[in-house]
DNA sequence: TTGCTGTATATAGCTGATATACACAGTATA
DNA sequence: TATACTGTGTATATCAGCTATATACAGCAA
């Protein structure tokens, strides 16, 4: 698992952290029970204080992604995968529409916006 | 000009007043030269504080949209509408991009982004 | 005990939002 | 003319929430 933090980034340093550790999960990357880094260890690799990886973990605690056992560590759980796949892929389909529906209010036409996607799409097929 | 405010938005309050005003200008509701709303009294009918439409104006101000005189009020400028609009325009471009290619990672095809976009300009056209 | 683990407390900085007091411009009026 | 009044924008001090931190506390196991 790699993960690079952007302490100027506009996203909070505990939410890349997170979000880092989610996709990990989800792709496959992690796999359930298995130990992750602790949050010293994190903290000092990513060159952040133990707050910040200790708020992340206990996000994805309360996601269901990871379970804690105080004084051995941080497990992945990973048993409900689908779910917050799914919840993700809404959000960013919801997060999608919205920036769609304001270039529809600022008179940008349909094709406009197809023509985009299909030059992201079009680009590099598998990245 | 009908501004309305959600104090429990995820956006702050003088941002919601200052693109409100923003869009009143580009949209040609507000004239040049025209005297705007003091902010007291623009304060009182959102249900803000001064400081809060102060902050909205000088933004604006900034922006070369409108201008003030201590003591007398804050008018139009709108001489500038252009590039305003062209930075307003590439700035939500952007954002749909982005939230493109945070789909495409996510494995959804070119299609479905498609799909929702005919969904929303098929809907309505004229809203 | 030692050395790892997670956890709680207190603190600092930034941002959004506020109330209150201050300063400037125009106008009515003595 | 001079002055007081009422409108305008502006500055100061303050509060609350969020991000991030250092440091001290508590649990587990060799």
């Amino acid at each position: 698992m790699n993960l690079f933090i952007n302490a100027a980034g506009n996203k909070p340093m505990y939410e890349q952290v997170k979000d880092g550790i989610k996709e990990a999960i989800l792709n496959g990357e992690l796999k359930a029970h298995q130990l992750m880094p602790s949050v010293r260890q994190l903290a000092a690799d990513l060159n952040v204080s133990m707050i910040t990886t200790k708020r992340a973990y206990s996000d994805l605690e309360n996601e269901g992604l990871i379970y804690t056992v105080a004084g051995k560590g941080t497990f992945v759980k990973a048993d409900n995968i689908e779910a917050v796949q799914e919840k993700q892929l809404n959000d960013a389909l919801e997060d999608f529409r919205e920036k769609a529906e304001n270039l529809k209010k600022l008179s940008v036409p349909q094709e406009k916006l197809i023509e985009e996607i299909e030059k992201i799409y079009g680009g590099n097929e598998n990245e």
